[in-house]
DNA sequence: GTCTATAATTCGATAGAC
DNA sequence: GTCTATCGAATTATAGAC
């Protein structure tokens, strides 16, 4: 994105079209969304897509190595921190997803959806195999300071209880549910109370 | 379904075009798939699909209304048992989720992704938040036999902690991830420590 | 009930004027 | 670069024969 064009509506016709495809992708997925609906949201004449984009795909490749990029950068730039220890490295990475999928909700639900088809070079486990942070944990095993895990079981379980609530959010923010600002307090919530549980569940008996 | 037509050869055209649905909607969504396809799987002519069932709509509403069932009831029929604690709540709870999962790998992810426009109905937050089950968690905060927690944050660990493997699955289970053999292992691992995990949590201080 | 053929519409993409 | 007009393919749905 070009520094002198960050507002809206001094972007460029290139840069209004992404913006348009970035919302509705990111919201509704590949197929449910029209060339015509981006075209319209973009404030721009149809052709000028394909103009500018060639096609559709071509476009919407661009949303996804986008969000998917964003997904797996707060992970790998965190567990191969030195300096850090278990626990910090878990309240960093939770705040970090917390904080970017309450600025993007329909964020995980998009990844998530389209990680079939997109997630090969994602690569997300094998950077966790890998990373400095699991070799922690297993010195934290031999010790004796936390139990016996499955580094994928202690993957899903930081996952699951961070980006669940944004994925399954509309099970539960409807009309008799709770509000958007219930909603994001319990998250604020969350983003203190994970590592708190994690730690404990690290440390339960089997 | 008919007693007498419980597998695909004997089915009826009718059941074998609700079969051929299930199975491609659960998997691709609405947009994704096209009557063709259906027509296809089920192994019968396109013009049967209308002549059966009138519209592409009217069967997708068929097999969303089946897995919004399926999830839903298994919460209903828990929560209020007065003869089990809290304990066995959460173990029944989720081995009835992992096994239902185990069966059908993408219903999770078809209900996060439709929840929008269609889990109005479903209430599963205010079937918990009117349940016994939570009653008995409040007594217990009480006694101080477990901390303060907030009931929506509960049930999000509960459901991110079972659900979260199975919609997050393809970002795991790919060439360079684990095996559907791994994966199924490791979800019956999860069975048994899921509760242990949401004990270990609830007696955890902040 | 089931099929073939086709109508009706939607949608991605492009031609060509300005 | 941007627009209007339109093409052509894909897709849902239906008419009508058997």
């Amino acid at each position: 994105m070009s520094l002198k064009n960050n507002n809206k509506t001094d972007a460029t016709t290139e840069e209004k079209i992404v913006e348009a495809a970035r919302k509705l992708f990111t919201e509704k997925g590949f197929d449910a969304v029209k060339t015509r609906d981006i075209a319209d949201e973009a404030g721009i004449n149809l052709a000028l897509l394909n103009y500018y984009f060639r096609s559709k795909k071509k476009l919407f490749e661009i949303i996804t190595k986008e969000n998917f990029g964003h997904f797996i950068l707060i992970i790998s730039e965190i567990v191969n921190d030195k300096k850090t220890s278990i626990r910090q490295k878990i309240e960093i990475l939770v705040a970090n997803y917390i904080d970017m999928f309450s600025i993007n909700p329909d964020m995980p639900l998009f990844v998530l959806s389209h990680a079939k088809h997109y997630a090969q070079e994602m690569k997300i486990r094998e950077k966790f195999m890998d990373s400095y942070f699991l070799k922690q944990v297993q010195k934290a095993i031999i010790s004796e300071e936390i139990k016996p895990i499955d580094p994928t079981n202690l993957l899903f379980n930081i996952m699951g209880l961070t980006i669940f609530p944004f994925a399954g959010r509309h099970i539960f923010q409807n009309k008799n549910g709770i509000t958007k600002e219930q909603f994001t307090a319990l998250m604020q919530d969350r983003k203190k109370m994970i590592p708190i549980w994690i730690e404990a569940m690290l440390k339960a008996k089997s």
